[in-house]
DNA sequence: TCTGGGGTCCTTAATCGT
DNA sequence: TCTGACGATTAAGGACCC
């Protein structure tokens, strides 16, 4: 979807239309969110924050953030997507990849899925169509907003050359400025570096990583995720010292993290907190306990017991938590002559 | 008035059992 | 009893994404 949140928000605010506008959060420290693209002319981006962008932009206009509406307006696109029967991954609230393999004219199918968002939801969505999920992204990012770019393997690999290595997703700035080092500029120049070089210098992983990306190469199925972790964490409008202010607030998030949990019927083994001080430094302290929970008291007592055991040294500017472990813990090891498999723990 | 909140995945290191 | 390999698990940090 295109600027999806700002596109919601000027369905009821029609007036806006037309104009620099964003979607942030409140307070001295926010960031945008969503930016029109009237804002964007004027250097306004994501992750900016409010403050600069409106120095950037006196005229700007901000309207705050409200995810239960995005969610709702995200399940009528979502519903319209999955009524196509394919299978699907939801990347986000305004991404999803669709699996077109076997449907017979994917080109029309998808022009006629992006004229009913239009018509009926009143929305904008860009559409990419290629071999695998890595050109397709990039493919519906080219044309933004109302894109719809078809791209094979060969075509994506020769379009983008010239396109700094950034475009690509995976890489970012800390990625991007080492390649810079390297002197590759372009996603043409990463395409024609040695492939063992690049391995010798980014790992195995990363190295090869870089190489298939640069050539439009990916496997990665389209498949539906699970949810691994789930956290809650607030950034202060001004920067706490009090230890027992800190601990007050880790309660309350422990407790709104436990009803989340609830609600969404999952449980974690391991518990941690995440604490930003005034400097920037961030630490997060982890313990994983023998059995899944969602209890509140449990959440609360562990990770208070994190924090006194890692008391900030100095003033604090976030503090949050985190349960993740959601997934079953499964022996791999293999089973010994006689063991008695049923008696292993869970 | 610098830098949100909610996530995923990877790397590295330490530790432990077989 | 010691040693090494190896796999799994845990912890911490960092890069990246929307």
């Amino acid at each position: 979807m295109d600027a999806f949140y700002v596109a919601v928000e000027l369905l009821r605010r029609p007036e806006l239309v037309g104009k620099p506008v964003i979607v942030a959060g409140g307070g001295p420290r926010a960031v945008v969110t969503t930016a029109s693209y009237e804002a964007r002319r004027y250097g306004v981006g994501s992750a900016m924050p409010v403050s600069q962008a409106m120095r950037l932009c006196p005229d700007l206009i901000r309207l705050p953030v409200d995810m239960a509406h995005y969610r709702e307006r995200s399940a009528e696109v979502m519903r319209r997507v999955n009524e196509l029967g394919v299978p699907t991954e939801p990347a986000s609230l305004d991404e999803i990849y669709l699996d077109l393999n076997g449907v017979p004219d994917p080109v029309a199918r998808m022009s006629a899925l992006v004229r009913r968002i239009r018509e009926e939801l009143r929305l904008t969505a860009s559409v990419g169509i290629g071999p695998n999920k890595l050109v397709a992204k990039v493919a519906s990012d080219a044309e933004k907003p109302a894109g719809f770019v078809v791209l094979t393997r060969e075509q994506a690999a020769e379009r983008f050359a010239g396109a700094p290595p950034r475009l690509l997703p995976g890489i970012g700035p800390k990625t991007a400025e080492r390649l810079d080092a390297l002197g590759v500029k372009t996603i043409r120049d990463l395409q024609a570096f040695p492939v063992g070089e690049l391995v010798r210098r980014f790992g195995e992983h990363h190295g090869r990583g870089l190489h298939d990306r640069a050539h439009f190469r990916s496997d990665a199925p389209v498949a539906r995720r699970e949810l691994k972790s789930r956290s809650v964490e607030e950034t202060f409008d001004f920067d706490i010292a009090d230890p027992a202010e800190l601990e007050r607030i880790l309660v309350r998030q422990a407790e709104r993290l436990a009803a989340e949990l609830a609600q969404r019927k999952v449980a974690g083994r391991t518990i941690a907190i995440k604490v930003r001080l005034d400097d920037w430094t961030t630490y997060t302290r982890a313990k994983t306990i023998d059995h899944r929970t969602a209890d509140p008291e449990t959440i609360r007592t562990v990770a208070m017991a994190l924090l006194r055991a890692n008391p900030p040294a100095r003033p604090v500017r976030l503090l949050g938590v985190r349960v993740g472990g959601f997934e079953e813990r499964r022996a791999e090891r293999p089973a010994a002559e006689g063991e008695n498999l049923s008696l292993l723990p869970a």
